[in-house]
DNA sequence: GTTTACGCAAGTGTATACAATTTTCAGGAT
DNA sequence: ATCCTGAAAATTGTATACACTTGCGTAAAC
């Protein structure tokens, strides 16, 4: 999720407002008025344009002309694509993260695992969505491969949109445990069935989202209270 | 490259500047002022400013913070990861392409390697470096992804960036060859011959970059005319 | 009762004004 | 000659103003 920080104020509303669609306090096809916004953060329309902007890009949202922005709502094509190319890219990550596997490597993924865990646990829904995202990017990080952790963050973030509002805690946990066999496989030194859990549990998160219709939110400063 | 449009205007100013930057008509490290592109398009700074943060964003341009915007100038190291995202995804990509081609599939992109050619014929510059790009847009475009279209052609632009200035004739020939040779591969139903041919094509353009200094340009409306 | 026309409210798109910051450069001290 | 100093110029950051589009409700016409 690294990114820079332009002017920080901006950046502030992109973070804010990144973190409740993604937790779904907004929903998919949520207006977004800018004044609102504005008025919710303190700023101008200036700052609040600059951010819908950039989320526009992301995919998060989606800027109709004249009309206003939405928070995105993908359809379950675009959902199949994004995890189609996640499968591409993260089963050859995969591959090329056993090329240069380390002890330390391995033990970053187990504590971020018990990370995870810990989440589960105390039933902390945005806490285990967000950390059940990031072991993807982490593995990336561990690569020293920015451009890839930034193009996983992006993808990632874009699942966590089509995800179920709240994903059932048995979901988590499984989600958890597959973490866990990939590290097992990994430790192991079997790389081709690290590949293999790294394509069934992709398979498997895709295979529980839901494309039923979507109430969305109109309250935006209860959303981001 | 399908991107929608925002507001048309911003989006005019967006594709002028891609495409200076990415044909290297402005060069790494040139400052970009806002009056200065504002008066060009005869716009205000205010659709300057979203074109430049739109183009922060796929960084073909970084903005530090009260000093303004430059054209990027990625990194050896981020030019090496940026190659090695394009190497795992394309591997797969070009695997998925096998498991869906079909005859009409190949005969796009021979066509598509025929306009590569005629553009390498005419020393069409800009043209031949957009189109080796494409190639691989294309088919990411053929399977149905818009998605991992996007992306690739995203990284393209971040690797078009990085390439010589002037990419010899003869370079330009040899991947529009390799090319060649990848779609003979797909054509004789020959996956793993094909991934490793895509694998080698990736490398020899990587190889084929140059990490010299450069010399900024700083006349902007010279290099937007 | 349904439909069309019209006007007002709400909201977006763009330009401009102004504040804050950085850059430039002249002038003087060492 | 080189290095500080400081004020003016240039440039960016943010807010505001205003034009234009869209959405909606109301009322008139059929």
């Amino acid at each position: 999720m690294a990114m820079d920080a332009p002017s920080t104020h901006t950046h502030a509303i992109v973070e804010a407002l990144t973190r409740a669609i993604v937790e779904h306090r907004l929903l998919p096809g949520a207006k977004l008025v800018e004044q609102k916004l504005a008025d919710h953060f303190g700023v101008s329309r200036t700052l609040v344009r600059q951010a819908l902007f950039q989320l526009s890009q992301n995919r998060l949202v989606r800027m109709e002309p004249a009309r206003g922005a939405f928070v995105a709502a993908p359809s379950a094509q675009e959902a199949r694509q994004v995890f189609t190319v996640r499968r591409m890219l993260e089963a050859e990550m995969t591959r090329a993260f056993m090329r240069e596997v380390s002890a330390a490597k391995l033990q970053a993924l187990r504590e971020h695992i018990a990370l995870e865990r810990q989440a589960v646990e105390r039933e902390d829904v945005p806490g285990r969505t967000e950390l059940l995202g990031d072991f993807h990017v982490r593995m990336a990080e561990l690569m020293g491969n920015t451009v890839l952790a930034q193009i996983l963050g992006e993808l990632i973030s874009r699942c966590a949109l089509i995800t179920l509002m709240y994903q059932s805690r048995r979901q988590a946990q499984h989600s958890s445990d597959e973490h866990e066999g990939l590290v097992q496989a990994m430790a192991e030194g079997d790389t081709e069935q690290a590949v293999r859990l790294m394509h069934e549990h992709l398979d498997h998160v895709e295979a529980s989202l839901t494309f039923d219709r979507k109430i969305p939110t109109h309250d935006i400063s209860l959303a981001l209270s």
